[in-house]
DNA sequence: GTGAAAGCGCTAACAT
DNA sequence: ATGTTAGCGCTTTCAC
């Protein structure tokens, strides 16, 4: 492989004219420059990144490390739409983007060691998980850029993008009370998966909320808790059911989880859009097209990929802090209202 | 940051014998291992990657090149299958995986040679498109390693990993046959995406073959293509059934195309399970939820990704081809069968 | 506008 | 078993 030796040689000028050429600085002459491209093309000349990288002490790669295990990642279309999301715009930027799955649930925090320590990466993408505090906590001793998807502490102020659903859940609940349904179902996102630390966004605010201004309040026997799963989700909605019988809407945080319900309830014999309406969590594309007729809660993950990209090209550009990111889920009422 | 003379300094021994340490190399006293790790503990030393690149002269990165747009792609579940088995199979081999999908679609095959050509990357794991061929060309004389996820030319004989539905196409239209089904509709897949050259794994041999055996002729009319969408599925259903009313089953070469002929026949008045039974094309987990009485070809794309990456591991530790894999789709008959 | 020299942090080759 | 030397391919002073 020829170096940039090479074609310095060639082009007659010396290897920082060539760098120059490379890099697009302005003190070159034209003529110069058309010289150089043409031994370049010549020699089929291409430069090393690793060799830059190592002068210029960055990769230009991003990684983004996701816990929870290869199994779960790739089948969750939430998580797929924030890779999209964070994949597209630190692409365009002219970044590289590595992924990396621990495995096995349990190395998520020694993978995301071993990216940052290594220093392969000029920043990360992370969700917060346990124990990921003394982590987050040398990121910025060795001011290590990084944004979290959602956040590791209720405290944080800084470097995070997070969805927020309480505004759609209020909206959500507020339409069905108007359409009459009084016993209505709310299968809530774990206590402790993304958001481990954070009670204020759990659904359950907006809910009651909305219950509390209808004069109801919230009947702890119309909410379960899911694990973002489909089984989690037909789990949920078979305990409800058992206990109030009666319910005739239930509003669900994921949308596979809303997929688990669904089947919960036709296995149960009720007809879905008939006997239940079911506000499914995410609104994703797929679901649009399984179930047109069902409302749901649109979560904008994709946006939150986007915007954790951009914050982090921000971070690692201007080399300080950013303030937090909220953005607020929407509730999309059902086809032809 | 620390650097290898730092902890040689304070070890008292030669980088040399640092470097021995990092890389497990036997020759090193007990003594004077415990002296060196107990140094690096002291100064927070971690190596740096890049530097080990660049004298080693590869990465331990792996690429995954995805045309077709990120928005396709990332909502694709075998592409996230596929790419699930390639990044479980690297990772464990210690390796990290460098994932990039051309945001726009035309740019695939230069993303492609801009990953090869700086060489961040050991090897790459592709999928065919129209005007690959130009690169695998220069893949091979640059003697760069690749395997393909299906062949780029019907005379592909080496470094592929492919699926080939014929048999179970075959076995799925048996099926419906012995269950006294005549009108047995097939949504293929589109000539020309993955294995844009490669016409024999057509599900359309499986299909007649079976045909055949039971004295019967294909009838164009109940064959239709899709490209490999939701829509495309629920289109290509719509064609059927309006040329043949009579339809009682039909072949899906995806499971999004399952879908949209799902929804296209509830859409038509008809109950699927009752009125048609619907033969869904990669038997993703999603689907066995959704609709779990339904027969399925099953796709093994998580396992494809996997020998895909076996493969170039291999290809590059033994720095020579290997033979190409056919892996077989098999035929899942219905739940309680 | 262009060039010479130094060095990023590591490892391979060749000592001893 | 351990050390010395050189150099991977580029960019960064600093000079002219």
């Amino acid at each position: 492989m020829p170096t940039i030796y090479d074609v310095a040689k060639l082009a007659e000028v010396s290897p920082k004219t060539v760098s120059r050429v490379l890099n697009g600085e302005p003190a070159v002459a034209e003529e110069t420059r058309a010289r150089v491209l043409a031994a370049m093309k010549q020699l089929d000349y291409h430069p090393n990144a690793i060799a830059a990288s190592l002068k210029r002490q960055r990769s230009n790669i991003i990684g983004f490390v996701v816990p929870y295990g290869s199994e779960f990642v790739f089948q969750d279309p939430n998580m797929m739409e924030q890779l999209r999301g964070v994949h597209d715009v630190v692409t365009q930027a002219g970044y590289d983007l590595l992924l990396s799955v621990p495995v096995e649930r349990k190395d998520a925090l020694s993978e995301l060691l071993r990216l940052v320590r290594n220093k392969n990466i000029d920043g990360v993408i992370l969700y917060p998980t346990a124990g990921v505090e003394r982590i987050i906590k040398e990121l910025n001793q060795k001011n290590f850029k990084y944004v979290t998807l959602e956040r590791y502490r209720e405290d944080q102020q800084t470097n995070y993008v997070r969805i927020n659903a309480v505004a759609g859940v209020y909206q959500a609940t507020r339409y069905l009370l108007e359409k009459g349904h009084r016993r209505i179902g709310l299968i809530n996102k774990p206590a402790s998966f993304f958001n481990y630390c954070c009670s204020e966004d759990s659904l359950i605010n907006g809910y009651a909320s909305a219950l509390a201004e209808a004069g109801m309040e919230v009947d702890a026997g119309l909410v379960e808790t899911g694990d973002y799963t489909f089984e989690g989700g037909y789990q949920a909605f078979m305990n409800i059911r058992e206990r109030e019988p009666g319910v005739t809407a239930v509003i669900c945080a994921s949308d596979p989880m809303a997929y688990g319900a669904i089947r919960a309830a036709e296995d149960g014999g009720m007809a879905v859009g008939r006997d239940l309406l079911v506000v499914s969590g995410d609104n994703l594309p797929l679901t649009r097209k399984l179930y047109p007729m069902l409302p749901a809660l649109s979560n904008p993950s994709f946006e939150q990929g986007r915007y954790a990209g951009d914050m982090l090209l921000t971070l690692i550009k201007e080399k300080r802090d950013l303030p937090g990111i909220s953005l607020d889920a929407r509730f999309v009422p059902p086809k032809g209202l």
